[in-house]
This record gives C-alpha cells, structure tokens and sequence, in this order.
DNA sequence: CCGATGCTAAGGGCGCGGCCGAAGTGTCAC
DNA sequence: GTGACACTTCGGCCGCGCCCTTAGCATCGG
C-alpha cells in the first residue's frame, strides 16, 4: 500500500504542537499570516516558516500574497474536516475530569466564535438545541436535516436564497462537536449560512485578531426573539 | 491552549507509517491480533506491541482478550471517522496522476470490501449511485437523507427494523469518500446496515484474514435485480 | 537611495522516538 | 511436568526532524 505512507505524513503534520497550533488557530476559517502565526504557535518566524512552508506543499494550506504580507488559510472543508475529527477524539480520550481553566480571554471564545465557516461555543450550541427542540431540524451522530417547518422558518430568516442551490430537502446540514460544550452545534452548508446571516444582519461582530464573535444589542434581542435562545 | 497538546499528540500517533497501516488495517472494523497487525505494519511483534500498548492508552483502539491471542479493534466509529477524514485529505492532496498499480491482491479488494462497518468499494460506490439515481437516497458533501420512496425501498429490502429505533426521516446517512473509486459510498447507520443485511441474505461473505467481501451467486443476481447494479 | 519589515533559505545542536535483540510472563497442548 | 506459542518489557543503537541562529530576498516608507 503506497497510500499508508501519505496517511501517515499527512497525520505528521498535525502531529507536531506547533504545526497543530497554527491548525487550531486557522480553524475560524480566517487567513493569518506566518508571522501571527508563529506567535500563536510559540515559535520563531522563520521555524514557522519552514512549518507553513510544509503545510502548503502537502496541500493542507493555501496562501495568498498581499504586498508583503502571506495570508494562510486551511485549504478546503475537508481539512477542516479532518482536523475537527482529530479534535473530537483527542478530547474524548483523556480522563481529564474537570475541564482546563477558564481563563478571562477564553471567555469570549466559549460565550461564540467561529469553527471554520459556522458558529461554536454556547451561542453556536444553544441555536443548535434551539433549532432541534422546535422541531426545525434533526440531528443524529451522523448526519442533520432541515424540516419542512425548518425550513419555513430559515426562509423568513433570509437564508432561503441561499439554499436554492440544493433541491428542497437536500442534505446541507452535520454535526460538529463544540470543544468548548462538548455538544454539537451545526456546520454544513446550513452553519455556515446561519453565521454570514447573523454577521450580515449585524447580530454578531468579527473580533480582530480572535476568533471570538462579539454579540451586538441588536443580537442579543435577535436571539432571544427569533430563536429563544439566551445569548446573555 | 492545552488541549493543543493532546491534539498533536492523537495525530502523532497516526503520523507513523508502521501505526498509520495498523489503522488502514482495522478499518474494516474487525478485530486483529498483535502478530498479524505487526505482519501488516512490516514491524516486528515486539515493536507492534509498543504502538498497541500506546494506542490503547491513548484509546484509540480497545483490546479483547481470547486465550492467548488479544484482539484489537478501533475503539469507537468516532475514530473510524477521524482516519477516514486523513484519508481523504491525504488522497487528494498529492499530484499521483495515475493510480497505483492494481496487484491481483488488490483486485478482490477494489471490487467489494468493507470500510469499518458500511459496504466499499465498487460495489458500495456502485449501491450509493443506484440509490441516487433512483430518488430513493440524496447525498451532498455534508450529509445524506433517505426520501420517503427510499424508506419504502429500504424497508422492502428488510432493514426497516434497524431503523425503528430512530424517527422517520431522522438523519442517519453519511457520505464516506470510497479511497479506491474517489467518489462517495454509504456509511452511517444506513450503510451498516445494508452491510449486515447483504451479509444475513448470503449476498456477501467474508473472506478470512482480508477486508475483502465476496459476491456470491445469489448477491450477483439480488444486486442486479433488486438495485439495478451490476456486480459482475 | 536607505532602513525597516515580512518572510524564506541554509547550517548545526540535540532530544525524541522507532526499531530490533534478548529476556520475561501468561496460555495452550500433550 | 515440558515445550510451543502469543505477547510484553527492557536496553541500547541510531536516525529523523524540531528548533534556533545566521544570512539572503522581496516589499514598503521616507
């Protein structure tokens, strides 16, 4: 089997703390470059670059050059994929009883962020259970649908047009377990949908630097009225 | 971050050419014992049994003592999941333009298998097109739903019991990208199930000591007739 | 033109970890 | 019991690769 060997050099790669670092960093779906990179990895620029360098010649990133700056970024859904599925075993395995500290600049990371291209933490959750208790969408270990009254309500929502690419009941929806809840919240076509359209309706604010969202008045209200969910 | 650690540390252990073919190996969901995991791996046994030794504590694998042989087997689908997203990603990353060269090995491989406890091969890529075409399944890139005609195909076939346990049209479909065809199979409860029922009808059987599935006579011809599919 | 900034390329130290040989424990057969 | 078999543990060799420092290119500002 040749392939056994490309199994194993691509789990190398995020086999190693730094390189795993810059992965947990890009996975917000965001483009850094090498330089905040090796920060949030702990490394020096050139270490990082030589990393990145990897990473980009194995076709896990792609960059993007903007003067003198390099914006990386995760090259397709399915390393996001990939790197969401190590992440979901490798907190499931530990016997770490009690979860990790939480400190004051996890905070914001817990109450919503991004996960790639949709919402996490307890905002990106609590839509998720909001959506399930009123019968708008279903979701099981391996897979999510969208109702037909779901589907009523994501059309008054404004996201209906976006849909419209898939035939109606087309399959847009997954599970994706929160590492911060350790539930999941929704990805797919519909997550990632759900996130442009609250940014869009300025219920939530990009927080630079981070990959922490920022719930606007307007979000709070919106949360609460729309979908029942306390967004405190 | 400290979960970064026990990230890199779940990839690491797949980031081993001798550990990454253990995996490939228990892909299809039975479990193996240490000497022939260490045959496959093209390691010693006393080298196998460190990497067991450190996939079981890591719990990635679990391990069923039977006399003096001990049985290994991926620990949960969660993790079958985790390799099969590497999988994916390191297939389609590198510029192989042509294929690997087909051994006679192979052949049987390529043509039916299993893929941790859902059909592959041709003749998985070849039931999910089927039921594509007919209306009775609809995949995307993100999930899988079964249409109301499906159900009663499905439960026609006999494998509706299985799924009483969920409601009607509750998800349990996944797309799982078939590493030999490059193109999608069933997994999921679905394509567990379909695996079982193929097995219990006497359409499929296992061949000792590979992954490899046999299509007997009568699944030659039920495969034909019932889904349209040409198992030669 | 100059320096500063962002990133890349080459060279050496060094520690982690895979691998094997040899020896030890448990299990089955006779 | 004795031997064979499956597997694990221990000790030591050795090489891969991570990291840093030093040096070399591009790009922007003045």
């Amino acid at each position: 089997m040749l392939t056994i060997v490309a199994i194993a050099e691509t789990a190398a790669l995020l086999g190693e703390p730094a390189r795993a670092a810059m992965f947990s960093a890009l996975m917000d779906g965001r483009a850094l470059t090498a330089a905040e990179l090796a920060a949030t990895a702990g490394v020096t620029p050139q270490t990082a670059s030589g990393h990145l360098g990897r990473l980009i010649e194995a076709g896990l990133l792609v960059v993007e050059k903007q003067g003198r700056h390099r914006y990386h970024r995760l090259a397709s859904p399915a390393v996001a994929r990939m790197v969401e599925s190590i992440m979901q075993v490798a907190g499931a395995a530990p016997r770490q009883a009690r979860p990790p500290r939480v400190g004051p600049a996890d905070a914001a990371l817990r109450a919503a962020r991004t996960c790639y291209d949709h919402l996490a933490g307890r905002l990106g959750v609590g839509i998720a259970d909001a959506l399930v208790a009123r019968g708008h969408v279903e979701l099981g270990a391996d897979g999510g649908a969208v109702t037909p009254t779901g589907e009523a309500f994501l059309a008054s929502f404004g996201i209906a047009a976006r849909l419209d690419g898939a035939r109606r009941g087309r399959p847009f929806c997954r599970p994706c377990l929160d590492w911060s809840e350790r539930r999941p919240h929704l990805a797919g076509v519909l997550g990632a949908s759900l996130c442009v359209r609250c940014l869009e309706l300025g219920w939530l604010r990009r927080r630079p630097g981070t990959r922490a969202l920022e719930i606007t008045h307007e979000g709070r209200r919106g949360f609460g009225e729309r979908f029942g969910v306390d967004a405190g």
